[in-house]
DNA sequence: CCGCATCCGACATGATACTG
DNA sequence: CAGTATCATGTCGGATGCGG
C-alpha cells in the first residue's frame, strides 16, 4: 500500500527558482515588445533607411517603429546613422552586439517555419478565448 | 559618375516583407505572453504538479498559471495529465513538439545569460522611459 | 490542491495631425 | 523623409473570492 504523504514536503528542494531578475524574465522585454524582434529579424538582412523598415513591417505605425527603434538603439542592438541633408536621411543597422542576438532569434524563426501546424493551433485557440 | 537617382524606386524591389502571417509574426503570440515562454523552459526541466510551477515562477498569479497552462496546452506544446484523487493533482510536461521549441527557446536564454551588460541597458531605458 | 469568474487599473498600441 | 505630440482604446495582467 503506497502512501503518498506529502510528497516530502521540504525534504526535495525545488531544483530551481526563476527569480524577479533572472536573465530569462530579462529578455523577455525584448520579445514581447511587438515589434522589436521583427525589426531586428528585418536589420539582419543589411542596413535599412526608416522608410524601408516601414514598409518591411506592413501595419507599423510611424510611432512605434520610432519607439522600437529607440529602444533597440538605446540597448546597444541596433546602430543609427544620421546623414545632415535634406531631406533627412536615417540609416539603421546591427550593431556587433545585435548580429550576435539575431542567431538564437533566426533559430526561432525556423522553428517556426517549420511548425507552422502548432500555429495555427495558436490562432484558433487565440480566436476563441479572449487573448 | 554614380547617381543615386531615387534608389531606383521600383526597380530594386523590396527584397522580402513580413507579411501579416508570416511566421515570423506568428510566433510571436507565444514569445509575448508574460509567462508563457517561462513555463515552458520550467517545464523543460521535467515534468511539474501545478504548485511546483507556481513555486518555480516567483510573482504569477494562480490566473496567469491557469491561462498561460490552457494555451500552450491548446497549441500542442504542453500535456496536461490529471489524476483522479483527493485533493486533486495534476501534471504538466512538454509533448514531443514542445520538447523541439525548447531547442531554440533555451539558445536564446543562453544569449542572454550571456549578455547581462546588455539587458542592464534596456532596464534603465525601460525605467526613464514610458515603457 | 486546483481551477474559474469577475472586476478593475495600467499600459502598450494605433490613428491622427503637426514640425523641420 | 523622419520624427514628435496628443488622444482614444483595447486588453493584458493582477486581486479577490467562490467551488469541487
Amino acid at each position: 500500500m503506497v502512501t503518498i504523504r506529502n510528497e516530502n514536503a521540504r525534504t526535495r528542494s525545488q531544483d530551481f527558482v526563476l527569480r524577479e531578475n533572472c536573465p530569462q524574465r530579462r529578455i523577455h522585454y525584448i520579445l514581447s515588445g511587438k515589434w522589436t524582434s521583427m525589426v531586428l529579424y528585418a536589420l539582419s538582412h543589411g542596413t535599412m533607411r526608416t522608410g524601408q523598415l516601414e514598409r518591411t513591417l506592413p501595419g507599423v505605425s510611424k510611432k512605434m517603429l520610432t519607439q522600437t527603434l529607440r529602444e533597440v538603439e538605446a540597448s546597444g542592438l541596433v546602430k543609427r546613422k544620421v546623414f545632415d541633408v535634406v531631406p533627412p536621411k536615417v540609416e539603421y543597422s546591427l550593431t556587433a552586439l545585435g548580429e550576435t542576438f539575431i542567431e538564437p532569434l533566426r533559430a526561432l524563426y525556423t522553428w517556426a517555419e517549420n511548425n507552422a501546424a502548432a500555429l495555427d493551433e495558436l490562432d484558433r485557440n487565440q480566436a476563441q478565448n479572449q487573448r
